[in-house]
Parts: C-alpha cells; structure tokens; sequence
DNA sequence: CATCTAATTAGAAAATATTCAAAATAGAAT
DNA sequence: ATTCTATTTTGAATATTTTCTAATTAGATG
C-alpha cells in the first residue's frame, strides 16, 4: 500500500509543486498555501495526502504548523522503476 | 507535460499491474487483459493511457496487437525525484 | 466476399478526487 | 477569559477517472 500511496500523492501537480518548495527548508502552511491560486482549505487537504503518504511531516511552532519534507519514502518507488530495467545508469547525468 | 503523463499513468495500481507484464517480454492485448478481473474493453482503456504517456508501444503482428515496455520515459521521473534531494546513493542496493 | 478473431471506440453509469464556503479547533496574545 | 491568528475539518458541488455493455474496426481465414 506504501508505494501506491506515494504514487498517487505525487500524481497532482499541487502536491508536486508543494514538495517542490519544501525542497530547501520547511515552511508553514500558510506560506505554502500563498503559492497557489486555491483556499487555504484546499491547500490543506492535499497537505493532508502528503502527510498520509509520509512525503511530508508537521511539527508546531508557535501557532504556525511547519512542515518538512521526508523524500526517503522514494526508495520503493526507484526500486520499482529499476526493476523494470530502465537503461543506463541510475542518475545519469547526460 | 510529459513527467505528468507518466506520473498520472503509473497512479493506478492496474497499469503498473501492465507494465510489470512487459517488463520480460511483450504480449498481445489479450493475454494482458487475462491478468485482470476487468473486461477487454477497460483494460484497452488503460493501455490506451500507458500509450499516451509513452510507457508502451504497440506492434502489430498477425491480428494480434503486442505491447512493449518503454521504460525510458521514467529518466525524468527519476530526475524530479533526485532534485528533492533523496538521501544515499541513487538505486544503492542495502 | 463472408465470417471469424482480436481488440478498440462510444456512450453511459458508478466511483473517486478536487474544490470551496462555512464552521470548528488549537494555541498565542492581550 | 476573551480575542486573534493559523490552520483544519465538514459538507456539498463539480470535475475527473474508471468501468461496463454494445457497437465498431481491422485484419486474417475459409
């Protein structure tokens, strides 16, 4: 159930874009939710999925809620794209 | 748009299920759709959305239509993933 | 060319996912 | 303790996806 949870998180762009900036460092769900044309309330639920998949985790400070980026949850899904034998070497660069 | 076709694609639990079929050897239509609990017509359905995502190609031989693996679509996937700063050496066995 | 086989396409129904507005929660600040 | 701020939860509307049955296509075979 692991890796089809952290598929389908990954599935949508909101959720991608929002990995995507919490790529360097945290950031409360507010100024996650300023990035997108959509209500704090929507913002939330994809949050929501993240979280229920492991991609991101919270942590309270203040009356913000911080969140991080957890990217070891990938592990299955390279195993899984490697076992279908993609070719040249992994992380190929050029 | 491409890595969200892929992404999109490998969502559903039953095209993965397919490529998981290609990855040794092609297969017609049928010996596909055997695999599933699901009619000809839906399996076709999703064949038709791996297709699009160009994670199969098809070949047709006799009246048969064989599907191939094209597994080389996932580099940019693997990129996207890498960027987000995934810990340990890329596919690191154990 | 009539027919059979393999598979797809069309159209509609059912199931899931996404979104928003309004209400609720949780903690901080006054 | 009341209020303020950040965020989530609820409930309903909309959009998208998945599935099926029935009809269609494309090529092979008699």
């Amino acid at each position: 159930m692991a890796m089809s949870d952290t598929l389908k998180a990954i599935s949508d762009p909101v959720r991608r874009q929002i990995l995507n900036l919490l790529k360097d460092q945290s950031k409360p769900a507010g100024e996650i939710a300023a990035q997108f044309e959509l209500t704090p309330a929507t913002v939330s639920y994809h949050l929501k999925l993240l979280k229920q998949a492991h991609l991101i985790t919270e942590r309270r400070e203040k009356n913000f809620i911080y969140y991080d980026l957890n990217a070891s949850v990938f592990e299955e899904v390279l195993s899984w794209i490697y076992s279908l034998g993609i070719g040249g070497t992994p992380h190929d660069k050029k």
